[in-house]
DNA sequence: CCATCTGCAAATTAAC
DNA sequence: GTTAATTTGCAGATGG
């Protein structure tokens, strides 16, 4: 038998339970999760208090959690279509 | 004084290393954040196993985190709406 | 040969007004956007101004734009799922 | 009188209609935008085949959609914290 | 107090 | 099919 939930299982307690306990648990994770993105945004905050600029603080951890070569090329590549366009 | 971190005060090592740490805070709470939605990644894919569809566990979850009596002013609204225009 | 821009080319005017030439289209079209976006906001802040919930109205929208038999089977699972956590 | 658009309004053929209208309005809109999006595609698409990088234009667009003086003052930021760090 | 704006988080969609 | 990226929605802050 292949695992498929029919409209006739919900009549039983398995299912439901089975139903009950996903539920239950993606609650959980999703709240531990979010209070996770509140510490997160307490040291941006707490930082910007110490004179440090949230947004560059961001860029500055979302540029370190890329492949460093990867990010050498492209700035190289948007330094060369800069200058075609007369950016310098 | 106030906390404002200026150019110069990047030559001192207590502004580098606070913002060491601040860095190295914010890495470690995304690391553990990101281990989360892996976690409830998993829970949705255990449930598409036992036959639940998972888009629709998702609205569950969605539903239940907002205020109920919102929840039903919206669609008996969206009701109304929809007759309005026919789409009974 | 294919079409690979190489670092040297960029000295070539031909790259280079090829290049401007797309910057260009993207931003002439981003502009046309821009304004389109606009253009529906305005719609919705009209609607609120004559009665009518904007959030409603893009729920009505967005049930429009998908298919009609999906939004039904989701509906009827959705509903199963509430019984079956109780939710009635 | 208010603009408050109250349940027994919508047995009013008035209401009714505004609401069409609002709807389809909005549909409208919505293609039109749409339509335009895929014209950016398509000129990403094109520069690709002619050998230019999609993402590293987008940025270069991006780029030029801000304020210089902000995005100066940014990347001067971001090359202090980096060297704070030893990232050089 | 309402409304606007920014920034954060979620969701959908596209690319690989 | 799974990450990545764009877009959308929401909430919190700020000013009128």
């Amino acid at each position: 038998m292949t695992a498929v939930t029919t409209q006739q299982d919900f009549q039983n307690n398995n299912t439901q339970s089975q139903l009950k306990t996903i539920v239950t648990r993606i609650e959980r994770l999703e709240e531990e999760k979010k209070a996770l993105s509140e510490d997160i945004s307490e040291v941006y905050a707490e930082s910007k208090g110490n004179g440090f600029d949230p947004k560059v603080i961001k860029q500055l951890v979302r540029l370190r959690a890329k492949d460093p070569s990867e990010v050498q090329e492209e700035a190289e590549l948007l330094d060369l279509y800069k200058m075609a366009l007369g950016m310098v």
